[in-house]
DNA sequence: CTCTTTGTTGAACGATTGTTCAACTGTATT
DNA sequence: AATACAGTTGAACAATCGTTCAACAAAGAG
């Protein structure tokens, strides 16, 4: 009996790898997942999301905040918000940026919980 | 009046980042939490992480399921096991491995909640 | 209009990451 | 002891990422 997987083992447990693969997502759903949760794996954006979890801030004071520059609070914020985890209004010059929602929150929470056991 | 900051830019609302600045966690623990995401944060790992999240596997099963080499599941599993996200057993030469805890499960519905918006 | 300041953008660079390959360990079988 | 298979490990490589820099847009002030 011929086998041809793209790996370099045999299936040791057919039925189980049968039962869990039906119940896979696709895909494109773990890409997804994988890049919302990207956007938590660097501690500039997670320091920059739990500020903003606090109050709505300025791209300029959020620079100062962290002592980095605008420029690269810019660029991780564009990230941000491409992922629909912030949102943000513009006063005159000034650009206010706030979480879109509820989930970020709960995400950080869920995060500090786990490392503190 | 002399100001040296190490961003590009004066502070716009300089009682809002003192207040964010109060509640801010430490450098150390932003470091934890990113480390933690950033396993998330991976198409690969989030397939094994959710394929364990059904039931316990060994590693050859998860490099068929993956369709990716024993050796690269292996990496990735060592990563898991260092942040205490899965735990294994071993029985014979066979190594089973098994979510740690609920919180796994938790952030991937989380995250596809928020996908799914 | 000119000047200043906030914010954005793209290119460039070094740093980090994920996979593969080859060599290795550990356990069981003969 | 010799073989076979499950799993681990480290080096190497391409790919991705995060920051900086310089140039630019957008808005207000003089």
């Amino acid at each position: 009996m011929e086998k041809n997987y793209s790996c370099d083992c045999e299936v040791i447990h057919e039925e189980a790898v049968n039962e869990v693969r039906s119940q896979l997502l696709s895909k494109d759903e773990y890409i997804g997942l994988a890049s919302l949760y990207k956007l938590f794996g660097d501690a500039t954006r997670m320091q920059l999301l739990h500020a903003l979890s606090q109050r709505e801030m300025c791209v300029c004071d959020l620079a100062v905040l962290l002592g980095v520059t605008k420029s690269a609070v810019s660029h991780q914020l564009k990230a941000l918000r491409l992922s629909n985890l912030v949102k943000f209004r513009r006063d005159g010059q000034i650009v206010y940026y706030s979480l879109a929602d509820d989930h970020v929150k709960l995400i950080i929470e869920m995060g500090l919980e786990h490392i503190n056991e």
